[in-house]
Parts: C-alpha cells; structure tokens; sequence
DNA sequence: TAGTGTGAATGGATTCACAGCC
DNA sequence: GGCTGTGAATCCATTCACACTA
C-alpha cells in the first residue's frame, strides 16, 4: 500500500490546525475559512488549503471549514480518534512534570507506566496519578506486551538515553519522543520525535544575535 | 547590515553539531570529518559541509574539522560564546522541571528570574536555586530592565500565555520559548520558539500508523 | 589518499493564479 | 462576493559532481 507522499512539513502544520479548531470550537464558533485560520496561524491560507489537499476534500466553496467536521478528520488522519497508551521512562524532574501535564489525556494520550532505573524510586506512586508505581526499567518488555504500548517518552540523563531507547524499542515500541539531548539510533521503522531544550535557547540566541 | 540569507534549517543543524561536537570533545577526539559527523546525526556530509560554508571555512582539506576550533567557531556563530540571563514565567510542574534543569546552565543559559501569577507561591525560594525566589508578574518589567533579560522561558497555561508574551514584549524582552499550546502573537522583532507536547506525540501517532 | 568547498542540477515545498461552487 | 481546490510557476533546500588542498 503506497501513500501518496505527504510532505513532512505539511503533518506537522495539521497539529496546529488541529490544536486552532479546538480552541474555535471551544468559543462556539462552527465555520472557518483558510484565510482566517492562517491569520490565527501566521501561515497563508493558500498553504493550509493545500496541506488539508493532502488528504481530501474537506471545504465548501464560499463557505469555508465546518470546525467540528474539520476537527473529526484531522484527528483520524493524525490517529488521534482512539486513545495512545504511552509509557515513560525517567522519573526526574522532568518525567515527573510531563507526567503531570494534563495536555497529553486531553489529545488521547494516557499514561500507563512509569520507569526509572533507581532503586530509591522503584514502587513510588506518582503524585498525579496515585493509581502508577515506578517500575524497574528491566520490566519496559514485559510491561509494553501486557499493555500493547506504542509510543513512549525518554526523559533520562543524555548518557542513560541510547541504552534506554534499545530496550523500548526491543520491547516493540512504535514511536518515541526523546527528551534526551542525544541523536537516538534506532531501527527506520521506528518514529522518533525529539525536544532538546539547549537546541531551543540556541536557536533563539542566534535570531536575538541576528536581529539586534 | 545585510547577513547572508542562512536557510532556517541550516540553524537547526548548527545546534546539533555543536552538541556532536562536544560529545566528541569529552570523549577525546579532536578531529573530525563531515562523513563522521553525517553519520551520527543521521545526515549526508555534504549538507554538513554546505551549512558550515555559509558561515566560513572551517575544515581542512584531507583533515577534517579540528573539534575544538569548530566548536568555538558555532558558539559564536549561535551566539552562545557568552552567557545569556533567562526569566522563566510559570512554576507550575513544567516550571519546576525546567528551572531544574542543568543542561541549560551547560550551555550558557542561566536561568536569573521565576514569576508566577499564584499569589501562593510568591516569594518560595527554588528547591534547585535557593537563591531565587518566586516573582509576582507584575514585576517582570522592572526585573528585566534592572537584569538586562533578553530571553524567557513561557510555561504558563494556555489560557494565561498570551497576556504573559504581552508582558514580556513590553518589557523588553528579545526571545521567547513558548512551552504554551497556543500560538503567540508576538512583534516581528521578538524570536519566538515552540514547543508543544501534543504536538510531538501526535506526530508519532500519525507515523505509527502510517508505518503499520 | 582522504577530505573540504562550491557551482550546477535536482527535488520538494510554497505561492500564484484561476476555474468552479455556494 | 466569498471561498475552496488545484495545476503551473516559483522559490528554496538538498544533493551531485568535481576542482582543489593537505
């Protein structure tokens, strides 16, 4: 089966459409146009008729989006219609935050296991979620059969991050968002997305430098 | 002063390389071809050597790149050769975890300031930077003129992060890393990045599902 | 030989321009 | 009149090919 060659770009830019028309539908507004969207955007309405091409034909001449309709077929295409079980490893500062963001369960995304490698934190509940002990990263396997896991997020140290990664994606998982300031080597057919916070403040600095 | 027109994502790479190159400086190396540098960011030596030419000639012919000249040459060029003062708005969990973070301080960024709008949480001393306490918003101003901020950090909910940015342009401020799910509307002159969690894993989900 | 730097060619993504529909 | 959908044109980034150097 050969998809017809969406440009990168162009699924990242669905999100954004995604994330708008919830806040539209949130003030009751139930129609919206390309030109309108990309004001809210800063994207020219052109390139969103384009992107939402991709996929189909979604809009009425003259008319415009219908938001809840838009909303439906955006979330299928992105496979955001059902719900992601969602593992992650690292209970530090920064595992325990995104394990407390209330954002990921509002998109379909739950939380199902915590992992970290020290022995200090292994059988803690989380705060948030009394219901998740922190287990050993020895059981990631295990855990990711029982469950059925496809995606998960690495929010280790930069040295622990690789060895992690091997382990997820032994254990079958399908996409990973790595935290982690390192380049992940995993198999092709596995999804990785990555945040590097440095990278960020880097970039900024140098448009900051730029613009000055 | 006119600069040469850099591609966007020739940017992006330079902070990869400077984070490959560093890992290479710990581990002793002091050399280094595109080739190799292509291979652990999963990129073609060619583009490697391409986005340097745009800053300079770096490398040596037969050689490669000595890591340390390169390595100052790119913080340079990102404007990392110095330290940059940062204010981060919002100690709710992700707050906490960022302000946390030592990766941040490694690269030169050293977090100088915290506001909150909760009235509970003024004047808490960080756990991590005792040193600094929570500020009231309403001093940002004040603050970054007398520390000179030109960088900030919005981890706000979404509904409070367009008055915060409003806030923050006011005052001055040069960039913004927005960890906020909406989209800032900032002037032109301000740098603004972005990281939305959802988004992430909903680009995983759809690349799942397309690689299933 | 090993590797850089770069003009030329290619390939993709964005924008333009407009036909068609409400 | 307002707005979508889309081929054609443009623009920009990546890759190729190779001259050149240590």
């Amino acid at each position: 089966m050969k998809a017809a060659a969406i440009p990168a770009p162009a699924v990242r830019r669905l999100s954004l459409y995604l994330r708008e028309l919830e806040s539209l539908w949130r003030s009751d507004q139930r129609t919206v146009s390309s030109k309108q969207l990309g004001d809210a955007l800063k994207l020219t309405a052109t390139q969103i008729r384009k992107d939402l091409a991709y996929f189909g034909q979604f809009g009425q001449p003259g008319i415009g989006y219908d938001v809840g309709a838009l909303t439906t077929k955006i979330r299928r295409i992105l496979g955001t219609d059902r719900t992601w079980s969602v593992l992650l490893v690292g209970a530090g500062n920064l595992g325990m935050a995104l394990s407390a963001y209330r954002g990921f369960a509002r998109k379909g995304f739950r939380l199902v296991a915590v992992f970290d490698q020290d022995p200090a934190k292994i059988g803690k509940p989380l705060p948030t979620i009394p219901s998740l002990s922190i287990q050993p990263v020895q059981e990631i396997a295990t855990v990711v059969r029982e469950k059925d896991i496809r995606l998960a997020i690495i929010a280790v140290p930069a040295e622990a991050a690789q060895e992690v990664s091997d382990l997820l994606v032994a254990a079958g998982v399908r996409g990973i968002l790595n935290f982690a300031p390192i380049s992940l080597h995993v198999d092709p057919t596995v999804a990785v997305s990555a945040v590097d916070l440095a990278v960020h403040l880097e970039q900024l600095s140098f448009q900051v430098v730029a613009n000055a």
